[in-house]
DNA sequence: CGATCAGTTGAGAATGGTCAAATTCGGTGG
DNA sequence: CCACCGAATTTGACCATTCTCAACTGATCG
């Protein structure tokens, strides 16, 4: 048997099926094309056809549109474990960018890999299609943020999401995590102005409820912060699939 | 050769992929359980397990999360044609719940149909897929709509998708539609308090714009309306899926 | 040692929310 | 047909959150 690579990924599949062998090496397979990319740099493009998806192995990046009036927004982060423009290559063109926030590591996978593994394995193509549902039920959560939260309220929230996000990678702890965003990538997921961020961050800091300071979120009262937040991780841990 | 429906949901997927006459069938057996609801009535309840999906044929629908604090975020309408709980018939529960806003009618599709037909008729699938695509990239609209818009450009962007969507199932067209929403429907879905609403409206139908006013929107200055909005349709109309 | 970029802070302005009170409208019972 | 009810809409006054502009600090880097 082959020395078979233990990724994010495969930590973060493992977390809700049981793969087997066969699956593993299915798995195993997508990480032929490894490839770097530098901070900062555009993967996916919005409007452009026929991309290939990614999964990102090392390193942080962002999914985001622009408007008309030079405004981003965000729509998610993408940390270890996470598929980057897996929506892209089963339909033609994309609706939004991804870029590297920090220099990343991903291997590059074709449409073509993903329909013939998900033939053969079938248990691992269930496994993928949870972790999209997955992303879909967080892009929902944070339209609920959006729409219905104050800046405070929403800053909590969104740091509790990423901090269970990354501890189901093996990536920080209940103590917090390290974190290379800026308080402008904050700024844009969270529909605020970099100097409210500014603000509501020391306001939290404060608090003693978190510190985000020189690249690591520090969860001072992790349970208050919860409570202030209302924040509860049913939309994240799902059941398993129907197939099983 | 039997009699087939030509319901909005056939009309939709014919828009984008040219479905054979096995698919036609196919979709025919979707529609079997025909059923109907009251308004108000809650089809789909958030966290609930098992569920069915259902394909609206007449009437309107909303889902939406509530929050702890009784407020609730709406997250896309549903007209006739769209699928409701699609995503929570694959997976065993559902992170938001569904309501009948007007009275409905509905055909009540079980997992097993999906599964089976998709089998059969693979063009069919990749209709199906497209459509979900579709909403999600609605949704990832609707969040940038909330993060990076004024109130009266997020109205006017909100009030020109919901009339493209209506347009490609024949209901209404350039001049307007029949709409059976409140201004509470409004204000939960673009994040707004209903008076604010209110305000927006007005002021939109003062500059001769829209006009919503008894359950009708109609477009005064469509042109004028999409210039506002900085609407562009490319996230409705992707090109068809991958598999032709 | 400039230059640049992220972070920080203050003052004033604007967008949108809250509260409260009319007004309109569709239906419903008499 | 009319009176009445409740829901939806409309408006005003005031308030809160968040934004914008602007300046300043501190770290990093060539």
């Amino acid at each position: 048997m082959l020395m078979l690579q233990d990724g994010p990924l495969t930590r973060k599949l493992s977390a809700f099926v049981a793969l087997s062998g066969s699956d593993l090496e299915t798995l195993d397979r997508f990480h032929r094309r490894r490839r770097c990319f530098t901070a900062g740099y555009e993967l996916i493009h919005e409007g452009q056809k026929n991309q290939s998806a990614y999964i990102l192995a090392e390193g942080w990046a962002c999914s985001y549109k622009m408007l008309s009036d030079g405004e981003r927004q965000i729509v998610d982060f993408q940390v270890p474990g996470d598929f980057l423009g897996l929506r892209s290559v089963l339909f033609r063109t994309t609706d939004h960018s991804v870029e590297a926030i920090t220099a990343i590591q991903a291997s590059e996978v074709l449409a073509s890999d993903i329909l013939e593994g998900f033939a053969t394995a079938p248990r691992l193509a269930t496994a993928v299609l949870w972790a999209a549902s997955r992303d879909e039920a967080m892009v929902v959560e944070h339209l609920v943020n959006l729409g219905r939260r104050s800046a405070e309220v929403r800053m909590a929230h969104f740091l509790l999401e990423l901090g269970a996000r990354l501890q189901l990678v093996g990536i920080g702890d209940k103590t917090g995590f390290d974190c290379p965003l800026t308080q402008y990538h904050l700024a844009d997921v969270l529909g605020l102005s970099a100097v409210h961020v500014n603000r509501v961050l020391r306001h939290l800091r404060e608090e003693g409820l978190v510190a985000f300071q020189k690249g690591r979120v520090s969860f001072g009262d992790f349970d208050g912060l919860v409570d202030r937040a209302g924040f509860d991780t049913g939309y994240l841990d799902q059941d398993g699939p129907l197939l099983r």
